[in-house]
DNA sequence: CCGCTTACATGACGGTGTAATGCATAACAC
DNA sequence: GTGTTATGCATTACACCGTCATGTAAGCGG
């Protein structure tokens, strides 16, 4: 039985006929995701030319494949939520990571469901190297909630539980945009996500008329890179 | 073509031979999927006895009866949350309300799953009747909101907007503990259940002394309706 | 050159939702 | 009561899915 699969054993790359396969099919299995939806072995095969057995070669089944994916995902998600520079407006600078958090989950919803939806989660399988992959977005945003701490602008007991509070909120209200809720009910998204910061800012203990100074501040930030992505896309 | 799934044209229940087939195939599924996680065709055809083609005779198709099994879901859930006495606590009832959302999602993860998971939602379908049905849960959380409103606790501007945002906090801290994120990283879901609230709650304009008095006071009352739910399930 | 390892293809198995067809029975017109 | 129609349900089959057993051809160490 061959182990390939298992990166972390055999350190050799695969002698081949085309070494690039296994890179190949994490790329077309992303794109595949992005355009159609859904990956298949069979819809896979297809698009590369070869038998659907190329995914048990490589990875040993579906799952695998798809956890790699995932991993892609999580490095693009945190590239996209570091993007924003730090400035003395700190709570701006959380706020900007999270609408970052958001403009990426609309831009890439399938890749999204897959990072943090049910079935395949990173948490779920278990892998350590998931959940780092997972965590480090996650410190990421500690980061920046330890930064509101340090300019004074909040008190956090424990910055661990605030960011996870934090990151429900997000997560949720992703999840339901994601889902096509606001469009059903004829709501703006943008409010309520805005209402999510602007009262957990000012339940973390910063002052109602700092937040909202630094939510416009944040806004305009969202709204020029929204204008920049639209931008490089046309 | 017959249009008996149609059941808003038809008024006249089927003249089957086992009349209560339908309403037998809607709670049997609901039971599938319950105990087993999932439904097919062929699963429930083989629980009923029957062919799989009676999912379509009833139904038109999988879609329809997992539909039908979600309105069963958020009726089930409407009494959940409902179950909260009014006191003159608004916010520690507002808190029993959520606590009652979190309970109701660990007992019927699936069920909960299917209500507002991707694929089958509700809104994505756009069916007014299951709009309804998922708005009606909605509205009972903005009658909480309302009231610590007028009790003099909270200031808010839109209510609707408020409840979106604690509504995004709370699905998404409930997604996050469904699909096993706090178990696999060690951390404690019911203190970033409490965080969610707490800072939601100042973040509406309450005391801050004042809140954590109401979330010991539903904490106490959940736990409470948590071990009655134990013993009765034993 | 030989033999072993290994990447890949072929075909098949059991699973899914669903469509076409057939049949027996219930409802209806007379 | 009887013939006709409608219909609830079963049977069979199709296309898709992930996966496995088997076969094959190519590369490498000796």
């Amino acid at each position: 039985m061959t182990v390939l699969w298992n990166d972390t054993l055999s350190g050799m790359p695969p002698r081949s006929a085309d070494p690039h396969l296994r890179e190949r099919m994490i790329i077309t299995a992303a794109r595949l995701l992005a355009t159609e939806g859904a990956v298949s072995a069979r819809s896979l095969a297809r698009e590369l030319g070869t038998s659907t057995m190329v995914v048990y070669t490589h990875f040993g089944g579906m799952d695998e494949l798809i956890r790699q994916v995932m991993r892609r995902g999580f490095e693009g998600f945190g590239t996209e939520l570091d993007r924003g520079k730090v400035t003395d407006d700190a709570v701006a600078d959380w706020m900007t990571y999270l609408w970052n958090y958001r403009r990426f989950a609309l831009r890439e919803p399938h890749l999204y469901a897959v990072m943090f939806g049910p079935g395949l989660a990173a948490f779920r399988l278990g892998d350590p190297a998931d959940l780092v992959a997972a965590r480090s977005t996650f410190v990421s945003l500690l980061r920046r909630i330890h930064a509101c701490v340090n300019a004074g602008r909040w008190e956090v007991d424990d910055v661990t539980t605030a960011g996870e509070a934090v990151w429900s909120g997000v997560h949720g209200h992703t999840t339901l945009e994601l889902t096509g809720f606001f469009d059903a009910v004829g709501r703006d998204p943008v409010r309520s996500y805005s209402e999510i910061h602007t009262r957990m800012s000012i339940g973390f203990g910063d002052d109602a008329l700092a937040t909202a100074r630094s939510l416009s501040t944040a806004r305009r930030r969202a709204v020029r890179a929204d204008r920049a992505e639209a931008a490089s896309s046309r």
